[in-house]
RNA sequence: CGAGUCAGCCGGACAGUUGCUGCCCGAUAUCUCUCAGGAGGUGCCGGGGGGAGGAAAGUCCGGGCUCCGCAGAGCAGGGUGCCAGGUAACGCCUGGGGGAUGUGAAUCCACGGAAAGUGCAACAGAAAGUAUACCGCCCACACCUGGUUGCAGGUGUCGGGUAAGGGUGAAAUGGUGCGGUAAGAGCGCACCGCGCGACUGGUAACAGGACGCGGCAAGGUAAACCCCACCCGGAGCAAGGCCAAAUAGGAAUCCCAUGGUGUGGCUCGCACUGGAUUCGGGUAGGCUGCUUAAGGUCCGUGGCGACACGGAUUGUAGAUGAAUAACUGUCCUCGACAGAACCCGGCUUACAGGCUGGCUCAAACU
Protein backbone atom coordinates (compact mmCIF):
# COMPACT_ATOMS: atom_id res chain seq x y z
CA UNK A 1 0.00 0.00 0.00
CA UNK A 2 1.87 3.32 -1.21
CA UNK A 3 1.45 6.41 1.33
CA UNK A 4 0.26 9.81 0.73
CA UNK A 5 3.84 11.17 -0.33
CA UNK A 6 4.73 12.73 -3.91
CA UNK A 7 8.58 11.61 -4.44
CA UNK A 8 10.51 11.83 -7.88
CA UNK A 9 9.20 8.45 -9.08
CA UNK A 10 5.94 8.96 -9.44
CA UNK A 11 6.17 12.11 -11.48
CA UNK A 12 6.97 12.29 -15.33
CA UNK A 13 10.41 13.67 -15.75
CA UNK A 14 11.30 13.55 -18.92
CA UNK A 15 9.78 14.85 -22.46
CA UNK A 16 9.84 11.51 -23.69
CA UNK A 17 7.31 9.94 -21.05
CA UNK A 18 5.08 13.38 -21.97
CA UNK A 19 5.20 12.19 -25.04
CA UNK A 20 4.31 8.58 -24.77
CA UNK A 21 0.90 9.67 -22.81
CA UNK A 22 -0.31 11.92 -25.57
CA UNK A 23 0.47 9.57 -28.26
CA UNK A 24 -0.81 6.51 -27.07
CA UNK A 25 -3.73 7.71 -24.26
CA UNK A 26 -5.77 4.52 -23.68
CA UNK A 27 -7.84 6.63 -21.49
CA UNK A 28 -9.59 10.62 -21.32
CA UNK A 29 -11.69 12.15 -18.75
CA UNK A 30 -12.73 15.48 -18.88
CA UNK A 31 -14.83 18.68 -17.45
CA UNK A 32 -14.80 22.33 -18.21
CA UNK A 33 -11.67 23.30 -16.86
CA UNK A 34 -9.98 20.23 -17.00
CA UNK A 35 -8.70 17.02 -19.32
CA UNK A 36 -6.60 13.95 -18.07
CA UNK A 37 -5.05 11.67 -20.61
CA UNK A 38 -4.06 8.46 -19.40
CA UNK A 39 -2.15 5.09 -20.49
CA UNK A 40 -0.92 2.08 -18.70
CA UNK A 41 2.64 1.87 -17.47
CA UNK A 42 3.42 -1.65 -16.49
CA UNK A 43 4.69 0.00 -12.78
CA UNK A 44 3.24 -0.57 -9.30
CA UNK A 45 2.50 3.20 -8.51
CA UNK A 46 0.96 5.78 -10.84
CA UNK A 47 2.31 8.64 -12.08
CA UNK A 48 1.21 12.25 -12.62
CA UNK A 49 2.66 14.85 -15.34
CA UNK A 50 1.09 18.40 -15.87
CA UNK A 51 0.56 20.67 -18.34
CA UNK A 52 -0.90 24.14 -17.28
CA UNK A 53 -0.16 27.36 -19.81
CA UNK A 54 0.17 30.49 -19.96
CA UNK A 55 -2.29 30.57 -22.20
CA UNK A 56 -5.30 29.82 -19.53
CA UNK A 57 -3.85 31.12 -16.98
CA UNK A 58 -1.44 34.03 -17.41
CA UNK A 59 -0.01 34.88 -14.24
CA UNK A 60 2.42 32.56 -12.37
CA UNK A 61 0.91 33.01 -9.06
CA UNK A 62 -2.45 31.43 -10.51
CA UNK A 63 -0.46 28.48 -12.55
CA UNK A 64 1.45 27.51 -9.30
CA UNK A 65 -2.25 27.38 -7.18
CA UNK A 66 -3.42 25.06 -9.16
CA UNK A 67 -0.41 22.80 -9.95
CA UNK A 68 -0.12 22.41 -5.96
CA UNK A 69 -4.10 21.73 -5.77
CA UNK A 70 -3.51 19.22 -8.54
CA UNK A 71 -0.21 17.51 -6.69
CA UNK A 72 -2.29 17.29 -3.43
CA UNK A 73 -4.99 15.68 -4.76
CA UNK A 74 -3.48 13.22 -6.78
CA UNK A 75 -1.00 12.57 -3.78
CA UNK A 76 -3.77 11.86 -1.69
CA UNK A 77 -5.72 9.60 -4.12
CA UNK A 78 -2.70 7.54 -5.13
CA UNK A 79 -3.88 4.47 -4.20
CA UNK A 80 -6.78 4.68 -6.31
CA UNK A 81 -4.54 5.12 -9.67
CA UNK A 82 -1.92 2.50 -9.38
CA UNK A 83 -0.28 1.41 -12.79
CA UNK A 84 -0.98 4.90 -14.43
CA UNK A 85 0.81 7.37 -16.48
CA UNK A 86 -1.26 10.54 -16.25
CA UNK A 87 -1.08 14.19 -17.92
CA UNK A 88 -3.49 16.51 -16.96
CA UNK A 89 -3.88 19.39 -19.46
CA UNK A 90 -6.06 22.92 -18.47
CA UNK A 91 -8.51 23.73 -20.47
CA UNK A 92 -9.47 27.41 -19.39
CA UNK A 93 -9.21 30.05 -16.99
CA UNK A 94 -10.07 28.42 -14.05
CA UNK A 95 -9.05 30.74 -10.85
CA UNK A 96 -12.09 31.90 -10.36
CA UNK A 97 -13.09 28.63 -8.61
CA UNK A 98 -11.68 28.06 -4.71
CA UNK A 99 -9.85 25.20 -3.30
CA UNK A 100 -12.65 23.24 -2.34
CA UNK A 101 -14.23 23.08 -5.51
CA UNK A 102 -11.26 22.33 -7.37
CA UNK A 103 -10.80 18.95 -5.11
CA UNK A 104 -14.09 17.82 -5.56
CA UNK A 105 -14.17 18.41 -9.13
CA UNK A 106 -10.82 16.61 -8.97
CA UNK A 107 -11.99 13.81 -6.90
CA UNK A 108 -15.02 13.22 -9.53
CA UNK A 109 -12.40 12.80 -12.47
CA UNK A 110 -10.13 10.30 -10.73
CA UNK A 111 -13.13 7.94 -10.08
CA UNK A 112 -14.14 8.38 -13.36
CA UNK A 113 -10.62 7.35 -14.38
CA UNK A 114 -10.65 4.72 -12.27
CA UNK A 115 -13.96 3.24 -13.70
CA UNK A 116 -13.02 3.22 -17.29
CA UNK A 117 -9.53 1.46 -16.61
CA UNK A 118 -11.05 -1.49 -14.60
CA UNK A 119 -13.83 -1.95 -17.23
CA UNK A 120 -11.13 -1.61 -19.73
CA UNK A 121 -9.04 -4.44 -18.18
CA UNK A 122 -11.67 -7.03 -17.08
CA UNK A 123 -12.49 -6.36 -21.35
CA UNK A 124 -9.03 -7.80 -21.94
CA UNK A 125 -9.53 -10.71 -18.96
C1' C B 1 -6.49 67.83 17.38
C1' G B 2 -7.38 68.94 11.79
C1' A B 3 -5.47 69.49 6.68
C1' G B 4 -1.14 68.60 3.91
C1' U B 5 3.90 67.23 2.46
C1' C B 6 8.44 64.31 2.50
C1' A B 7 11.16 60.13 4.24
C1' G B 8 11.62 55.16 6.48
C1' C B 9 9.35 50.40 7.88
C1' C B 10 5.69 46.13 7.98
C1' G B 11 2.97 43.12 4.23
C1' G B 12 -2.06 38.27 8.72
C1' A B 13 -0.62 35.51 13.59
C1' C B 14 -0.57 30.84 16.37
C1' A B 15 -1.31 25.36 16.86
C1' G B 16 -1.99 20.37 14.85
C1' U B 17 -2.02 16.63 10.74
C1' U B 18 -0.29 15.29 5.78
C1' G B 19 3.52 16.58 2.04
C1' C B 20 7.98 18.88 -1.22
C1' U B 21 13.18 20.48 -1.63
C1' G B 22 18.46 21.12 -1.40
C1' C B 23 22.32 21.10 3.06
C1' C B 24 24.33 18.52 7.57
C1' C B 25 24.31 14.08 10.79
C1' G B 26 23.19 8.81 11.55
C1' A B 27 21.74 4.06 9.74
C1' U B 28 21.39 0.63 5.72
C1' A B 29 21.28 -1.88 0.43
C1' U B 30 23.98 -2.01 -4.00
C1' C B 31 27.78 -0.73 -7.70
C1' U B 32 32.79 1.11 -9.14
C1' C B 33 37.99 1.98 -7.98
C1' U B 34 41.84 0.43 -4.62
C1' C B 35 48.60 0.93 -2.77
C1' A B 36 43.55 -3.11 1.31
C1' G B 37 43.80 1.91 5.32
C1' G B 38 39.79 3.38 2.45
C1' A B 39 37.55 6.67 -1.51
C1' G B 40 33.43 7.74 -4.68
C1' G B 41 28.43 7.07 -7.05
C1' U B 42 23.15 5.53 -6.71
C1' G B 43 18.68 4.05 -3.95
C1' C B 44 15.93 3.90 0.59
C1' C B 45 14.88 5.07 6.02
C1' G B 46 15.29 8.36 10.44
C1' G B 47 16.70 13.09 12.75
C1' G B 48 18.20 18.37 12.64
C1' G B 49 18.19 23.20 11.05
C1' G B 50 17.25 26.52 6.11
C1' G B 51 13.38 27.44 2.16
C1' A B 52 10.19 33.86 -2.49
C1' G B 53 9.33 39.76 -2.95
C1' G B 54 8.94 44.95 -1.82
C1' A B 55 8.06 44.97 -5.96
C1' A B 56 10.56 38.31 -7.11
C1' A B 57 6.77 41.83 -12.16
C1' G B 58 7.63 45.08 -16.84
C1' U B 59 12.41 43.72 -19.41
C1' C B 60 13.24 50.12 -19.97
C1' C B 61 18.71 51.42 -18.83
C1' G B 62 23.75 50.22 -16.57
C1' G B 63 27.50 46.61 -14.92
C1' G B 64 29.74 41.70 -13.58
C1' C B 65 30.39 36.80 -15.83
C1' U B 66 30.90 33.70 -20.59
C1' C B 67 31.93 32.88 -25.72
C1' C B 68 32.81 35.16 -30.43
C1' G B 69 39.48 37.16 -33.48
C1' C B 70 42.68 41.50 -29.87
C1' A B 71 37.58 44.65 -28.61
C1' G B 72 42.05 49.18 -31.37
C1' A B 73 40.90 52.89 -35.81
C1' G B 74 37.29 54.73 -39.55
C1' C B 75 32.21 54.71 -41.49
C1' A B 76 27.14 53.61 -40.60
C1' G B 77 23.60 53.27 -36.72
C1' G B 78 21.94 54.20 -31.74
C1' G B 79 21.97 56.84 -27.10
C1' U B 80 22.72 60.99 -23.66
C1' G B 81 22.13 66.53 -23.34
C1' C B 82 22.14 73.23 -17.53
C1' C B 83 26.81 72.78 -13.99
C1' A B 84 29.82 70.13 -10.35
C1' G B 85 30.41 65.70 -7.80
C1' G B 86 29.32 60.21 -6.42
C1' U B 87 29.74 55.31 -8.57
C1' A B 88 31.96 49.21 -11.34
C1' A B 89 28.63 51.80 -14.53
C1' C B 90 24.14 54.31 -15.83
C1' G B 91 19.31 57.36 -18.89
C1' C B 92 20.60 56.42 -11.54
C1' C B 93 21.85 59.27 -7.01
C1' U B 94 23.63 63.86 -4.33
C1' G B 95 24.53 69.10 -4.16
C1' G B 96 24.03 73.61 -6.93
C1' G B 97 21.90 77.04 -11.03
C1' G B 98 17.56 78.44 -14.16
C1' G B 99 12.23 78.11 -15.21
C1' A B 100 7.01 76.66 -13.69
C1' U B 101 3.13 75.53 -9.75
C1' G B 102 1.69 76.15 -4.61
C1' U B 103 0.12 80.72 1.23
C1' G B 104 3.86 77.08 2.62
C1' A B 105 6.57 72.37 3.61
C1' A B 106 7.56 70.90 -1.13
C1' U B 107 6.84 69.20 -6.19
C1' C B 108 7.62 69.20 -11.55
C1' C B 109 11.02 70.19 -16.15
C1' A B 110 13.60 66.06 -23.18
C1' C B 111 16.78 72.42 -19.25
C1' G B 112 22.85 72.36 -25.39
C1' G B 113 22.44 75.23 -30.33
C1' A B 114 17.02 78.86 -34.00
C1' A B 115 22.30 86.09 -36.19
C1' A B 116 25.20 77.26 -40.73
C1' G B 117 21.35 75.72 -43.67
C1' U B 118 16.53 73.22 -45.05
C1' G B 119 11.49 72.47 -43.67
C1' C B 120 6.64 73.34 -41.10
C1' A B 121 2.33 76.57 -39.02
C1' A B 122 -5.25 75.35 -39.40
C1' C B 123 -8.76 79.46 -39.13
C1' A B 124 -9.18 84.64 -39.08
C1' G B 125 -6.86 88.92 -41.08
C1' A B 126 -5.15 94.17 -45.68
C1' A B 127 -0.61 92.07 -44.09
C1' A B 128 2.71 86.18 -40.74
C1' G B 129 9.10 86.95 -41.69
C1' U B 130 12.16 90.10 -47.68
C1' A B 131 6.37 91.74 -43.15
C1' U B 132 1.88 94.54 -44.22
C1' A B 133 -1.90 100.21 -45.74
C1' C B 134 -8.59 97.40 -44.85
C1' C B 135 -10.80 101.35 -41.76
C1' G B 136 -8.73 105.71 -39.77
C1' C B 137 -5.27 110.12 -39.67
C1' C B 138 -2.41 113.71 -42.76
C1' C B 139 -0.71 115.97 -47.44
C1' A B 140 -1.38 117.00 -52.72
C1' C B 141 -4.68 117.69 -56.79
C1' A B 142 -9.74 118.09 -59.01
C1' C B 143 -14.84 119.29 -58.41
C1' C B 144 -19.15 121.11 -55.48
C1' U B 145 -21.33 124.38 -51.52
C1' G B 146 -20.78 128.81 -48.40
C1' G B 147 -18.04 133.37 -47.77
C1' U B 148 -15.41 140.04 -49.48
C1' U B 149 -9.68 137.72 -49.88
C1' G B 150 -6.72 134.53 -46.63
C1' C B 151 -10.40 130.15 -45.58
C1' A B 152 -14.20 126.35 -43.83
C1' G B 153 -17.11 121.92 -44.99
C1' G B 154 -18.19 117.83 -48.37
C1' U B 155 -17.17 114.28 -52.54
C1' G B 156 -13.53 111.93 -55.44
C1' U B 157 -8.23 109.91 -57.08
C1' C B 158 -4.90 102.60 -60.84
C1' G B 159 -1.81 109.96 -56.20
C1' G B 160 1.56 110.14 -51.95
C1' G B 161 2.88 109.90 -46.46
C1' U B 162 1.80 107.37 -41.83
C1' A B 163 2.26 101.41 -37.69
C1' A B 164 -0.25 106.54 -32.99
C1' G B 165 -5.94 104.63 -32.86
C1' G B 166 -9.76 100.61 -34.68
C1' G B 167 -10.48 95.70 -36.31
C1' U B 168 -8.26 89.99 -36.97
C1' G B 169 -5.29 86.57 -34.48
C1' A B 170 -1.82 82.28 -30.08
C1' A B 171 1.48 85.98 -32.09
C1' A B 172 1.32 92.49 -35.69
C1' U B 173 8.56 94.98 -34.95
C1' G B 174 9.35 96.45 -26.75
C1' G B 175 6.66 99.83 -22.69
C1' U B 176 5.56 104.82 -20.30
C1' G B 177 6.22 109.99 -20.68
C1' C B 178 8.04 114.40 -22.97
C1' G B 179 9.78 116.61 -27.31
C1' G B 180 8.92 116.53 -32.40
C1' U B 181 5.74 116.43 -36.91
C1' A B 182 1.30 117.90 -42.19
C1' A B 183 -0.04 113.44 -39.61
C1' G B 184 3.11 110.06 -37.43
C1' A B 185 7.18 106.97 -36.16
C1' G B 186 13.45 105.12 -31.41
C1' C B 187 12.88 110.28 -35.48
C1' G B 188 15.29 112.51 -30.69
C1' C B 189 15.62 112.38 -25.21
C1' A B 190 14.66 110.28 -19.98
C1' C B 191 13.41 105.95 -17.25
C1' C B 192 12.28 100.68 -17.60
C1' G B 193 13.13 96.33 -20.78
C1' C B 194 16.49 93.78 -24.49
C1' G B 195 21.25 92.34 -26.92
C1' C B 196 26.68 92.48 -27.00
C1' G B 197 31.30 93.40 -24.39
C1' A B 198 34.10 94.40 -20.11
C1' C B 199 34.02 94.17 -14.62
C1' U B 200 32.87 91.71 -9.79
C1' G B 201 31.48 87.00 -7.20
C1' G B 202 31.50 81.71 -8.17
C1' U B 203 35.53 75.42 -9.91
C1' A B 204 31.22 75.93 -13.13
C1' A B 205 26.09 76.43 -14.63
C1' C B 206 24.95 81.30 -13.49
C1' A B 207 24.20 85.83 -10.81
C1' G B 208 25.00 91.09 -9.90
C1' G B 209 24.75 96.28 -10.33
C1' A B 210 27.39 101.66 -9.40
C1' C B 211 30.33 100.46 -16.31
C1' G B 212 30.59 100.96 -21.79
C1' C B 213 28.44 100.18 -26.62
C1' G B 214 23.99 99.28 -29.80
C1' G B 215 17.95 102.50 -31.06
C1' C B 216 16.56 97.45 -30.95
C1' A B 217 18.96 94.40 -35.78
C1' A B 218 17.73 88.33 -33.85
C1' G B 219 9.09 85.59 -33.52
C1' G B 220 7.94 79.92 -32.69
C1' U B 221 9.27 74.85 -33.65
C1' A B 222 15.48 70.95 -32.84
C1' A B 223 10.59 64.10 -28.48
C1' A B 224 11.26 68.05 -37.66
C1' C B 225 15.79 67.20 -40.55
C1' C B 226 20.14 69.17 -38.77
C1' C B 227 24.74 71.26 -35.98
C1' C B 228 27.87 70.65 -31.53
C1' A B 229 29.91 67.79 -27.27
C1' C B 230 30.34 63.11 -24.94
C1' C B 231 29.24 57.65 -24.76
C1' C B 232 28.35 52.70 -27.17
C1' G B 233 31.99 45.94 -30.84
C1' G B 234 28.24 41.53 -31.05
C1' A B 235 25.58 37.70 -28.73
C1' G B 236 23.68 35.81 -24.30
C1' C B 237 23.35 30.87 -18.55
C1' A B 238 19.13 27.53 -24.07
C1' A B 239 26.22 31.87 -22.49
C1' G B 240 30.09 28.46 -21.70
C1' G B 241 32.74 23.87 -19.69
C1' C B 242 32.86 18.41 -18.54
C1' C B 243 31.03 13.09 -18.74
C1' A B 244 28.63 10.31 -22.27
C1' A B 245 24.26 5.17 -24.10
C1' A B 246 22.70 5.25 -29.40
C1' U B 247 23.57 6.26 -34.59
C1' A B 248 25.96 7.96 -39.62
C1' G B 249 30.37 8.23 -41.91
C1' G B 250 35.82 7.92 -40.48
C1' A B 251 41.25 6.75 -38.60
C1' A B 252 44.99 3.29 -36.47
C1' U B 253 46.63 -1.64 -34.94
C1' C B 254 46.04 -6.89 -34.92
C1' C B 255 43.70 -11.35 -36.86
C1' C B 256 41.29 -14.03 -40.96
C1' A B 257 40.00 -14.36 -45.97
C1' U B 258 39.99 -22.81 -46.47
C1' G B 259 36.39 -17.43 -42.40
C1' G B 260 31.64 -15.57 -39.98
C1' U B 261 26.07 -15.13 -39.67
C1' G B 262 21.22 -17.07 -41.19
C1' U B 263 18.13 -21.33 -43.16
C1' G B 264 18.36 -26.81 -41.74
C1' G B 265 18.55 -32.63 -37.40
C1' C B 266 23.32 -32.99 -40.50
C1' U B 267 26.02 -32.54 -45.32
C1' C B 268 25.55 -30.27 -50.00
C1' G B 269 23.11 -26.06 -51.53
C1' C B 270 21.15 -21.06 -51.13
C1' A B 271 21.19 -15.90 -49.04
C1' C B 272 24.01 -12.11 -46.52
C1' U B 273 28.82 -10.53 -44.86
C1' G B 274 35.13 -9.53 -43.09
C1' G B 275 36.07 -9.72 -37.33
C1' A B 276 38.17 -7.71 -32.73
C1' U B 277 40.33 -3.69 -29.97
C1' U B 278 41.53 1.40 -29.53
C1' C B 279 40.98 6.45 -31.08
C1' G B 280 37.67 9.99 -32.66
C1' G B 281 32.69 11.90 -32.87
C1' G B 282 29.06 13.90 -30.10
C1' U B 283 22.49 12.83 -30.06
C1' A B 284 19.22 11.28 -25.68
C1' G B 285 20.52 11.81 -20.73
C1' G B 286 23.61 13.44 -16.61
C1' C B 287 27.11 16.81 -14.06
C1' U B 288 28.80 21.82 -13.81
C1' G B 289 28.16 27.07 -14.34
C1' C B 290 24.70 28.01 -9.25
C1' U B 291 25.22 31.21 -5.40
C1' U B 292 30.01 34.83 -0.69
C1' A B 293 27.49 38.94 -3.14
C1' A B 294 30.25 46.18 -6.07
C1' G B 295 26.56 41.43 0.61
C1' G B 296 23.91 42.78 5.55
C1' U B 297 24.27 45.11 10.59
C1' C B 298 26.85 48.24 14.10
C1' C B 299 30.77 51.73 15.39
C1' G B 300 34.56 55.36 14.12
C1' U B 301 36.82 59.05 10.65
C1' G B 302 36.25 62.51 6.28
C1' G B 303 32.35 65.02 3.41
C1' C B 304 26.48 69.90 3.30
C1' G B 305 25.30 65.24 0.81
C1' A B 306 25.32 61.00 -2.63
C1' C B 307 29.43 58.33 -0.82
C1' A B 308 34.46 56.82 0.60
C1' C B 309 38.00 54.67 4.06
C1' G B 310 38.99 51.72 8.57
C1' G B 311 37.40 48.23 12.41
C1' A B 312 34.05 44.65 14.58
C1' U B 313 30.29 41.19 13.63
C1' U B 314 27.05 37.97 10.69
C1' G B 315 26.70 33.81 7.06
C1' U B 316 20.77 34.75 4.43
C1' A B 317 16.45 30.04 -1.40
C1' G B 318 19.21 27.60 -5.27
C1' A B 319 14.43 24.54 -7.78
C1' U B 320 14.99 21.93 -13.05
C1' G B 321 7.92 19.68 -15.46
C1' A B 322 10.49 23.09 -11.93
C1' A B 323 10.16 22.95 -4.11
C1' U B 324 8.50 26.92 -0.14
C1' A B 325 2.13 23.91 -0.05
C1' A B 326 -2.85 21.47 1.36
C1' C B 327 -6.42 20.59 5.16
C1' U B 328 -8.45 21.58 10.11
C1' G B 329 -9.01 24.76 14.34
C1' U B 330 -8.50 29.53 17.17
C1' C B 331 -7.84 34.89 17.01
C1' C B 332 -7.73 39.84 14.81
C1' U B 333 -7.92 45.38 12.30
C1' C B 334 -10.69 39.48 7.89
C1' G B 335 -5.43 39.81 4.60
C1' A B 336 -3.88 43.69 -1.50
C1' C B 337 -0.45 43.42 -5.65
C1' A B 338 1.76 39.24 -6.70
C1' G B 339 6.03 33.62 -7.31
C1' A B 340 13.19 33.50 -7.61
C1' A B 341 15.27 30.66 -12.67
C1' C B 342 23.21 33.31 -13.62
C1' C B 343 24.04 37.53 -10.28
C1' C B 344 24.10 42.71 -8.89
C1' G B 345 22.85 48.60 -9.26
C1' G B 346 18.72 51.58 -10.91
C1' C B 347 14.13 53.19 -13.23
C1' U B 348 8.96 52.27 -14.16
C1' U B 349 4.39 50.02 -13.12
C1' A B 350 0.78 47.20 -9.44
C1' C B 351 -0.66 47.16 -4.25
C1' A B 352 -5.91 45.70 1.19
C1' G B 353 -4.45 47.64 5.38
C1' G B 354 -1.12 49.43 9.14
C1' C B 355 3.21 51.73 11.97
C1' U B 356 7.14 55.58 12.90
C1' G B 357 9.56 60.24 12.29
C1' G B 358 10.73 65.29 10.15
C1' C B 359 8.55 69.62 8.16
C1' U B 360 4.41 73.12 6.54
C1' C B 361 -0.43 75.55 6.96
C1' A B 362 -4.77 76.79 9.79
C1' A B 363 -7.43 77.15 14.27
C1' A B 364 -7.61 76.85 19.49
C1' C B 365 -5.53 76.62 24.44
C1' U B 366 -1.68 77.79 28.14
Amino acid sequence: MPGSGFPRKLRLTEAGQFKAVFDRAQFKVSNRYLLILARENQLEQGRLGLVIGKKHLPKAVQRNRIKRLLRTSFRLNQDLLLGLDMVILARSNMNALDNQQIHNDVQRLWLDLVKKSKASQSKNA
